[in-house]
DNA sequence: CTTGTGCCCTGACCGC
DNA sequence: TGCGGTCAGGGCACAA
């Protein structure tokens, strides 16, 4: 479940060596996972150069020549490698071939994943790139901006910190850690948020997710980096898959429940 | 506008 | 050992 951090953290692995390699080819199977379709893909690739990696939410950015954007999400499983991991062989669905003889393979153990390559001014609405809401690590992401997307609305804060058309790249990882670091209940209601509450927020939501890049994701289930290398941001983890051990901030057990449709994990007695 | 449900998928895990 | 059930949860469609 790579969220903003993991998906930083593959974006700044691959960067180096990605940036200026040519694409000879590509090798796709799993037909569905590719937008507008396999054979286009396998068809326009060829050629493309990368000048640059980025990231926009959880998607990656590939920005090639002539005007052309590959777009990759993870979603739950999906994994980029250089080297073919392992066991991981049978789920590769796509494979690039550099001219220097390289390669790079996407492997996705659901299928949820999804590969787009189209053109600049297409993309963003192709990929739903367009919909995405702040990111909460820009420079110009204001308390501000953070304040103004999250009040005056209804609902539950796990459900808001989720919503990727507010802050872009928190998944549910983040969200409960969020809430913890925060101080408050991830069943909250927005409305019922003080404006210290807000302040305790934003820099909670600034704190993990600068934490998780620090510590280059987590590797709870699935993530690896590019090299296969985990992350370690699953040994600072407070509530996240805690359930039944003791709080590391009180004397109390962590708490599961379910929110937003989603396992959910806090202490009861230190967020409120 | 908001919540809830189910779907897409497969592997891991649990109880029997 | 095997078998069925449940869970994982990003994003979307759809219903209420």
């Amino acid at each position: 479940m790579p969220e903003l951090p993991e998906v930083e953290t593959i974006v700044r692995q691959l960067r180096p060596d990605a940036a200026g390699k040519k694409i000879s080819g590509a090798v796709v199977k799993g037909r569905s996972l590719i937008l507008p379709s396999a054979e286009k893909f396998e068809r326009m690739i060829g050629g493309l150069k990368i000048l640059s990696v980025t990231r926009q939410g959880k998607f990656i950015v590939f920005n090639l020549s002539k005007k052309m954007k590959l777009v990759i999400h993870l979603r739950m499983t999906g994994r980029l490698m250089w080297k073919k991991q392992k066991g991981r062989e049978k789920y590769i669905v796509l494979t690039l071939i550099f001219t220097d003889g390289t390669c790079l393979h996407f492997s996705d153990v659901r299928k949820f994943g999804r590969v787009w390559l189209y053109p600049e001014q297409y993309y963003k609405k192709a990929t739903g790139i367009c919909r995405l809401g702040a990111d909460p690590l820009g420079k110009s992401f204001s308390f501000e901006d953070f304040r103004r997307l999250f009040s005056g609305r209804n609902g539950s804060l796990k459900a808001a910190l989720l919503r990727q058309d507010l802050i872009a790249g928190v998944g549910n990882i983040y969200a409960d850690e969020i809430c913890f670091n925060a101080g408050l209940s991830p069943a909250r209601k927005l409305a019922n948020l003080t404006g210290k509450d807000f302040k305790s927020l934003y820099k909670a939501v600034r704190f993990c997710l600068n934490e998780g890049i620090k510590h280059c994701g987590v590797s709870v289930s699935d993530f690896v980096g590019i090299s296969g290398r985990k992350g370690l941001h699953q040994n600072y983890l407070q509530v996240y898959g805690r359930h039944g051990e003791k709080c590391r901030r009180c004397a109390g057990f962590i708490h599961k429940t379910r929110l937003a449709g989603r396992g959910t994990y806090y202490c009861p007695s230190c967020q409120r």
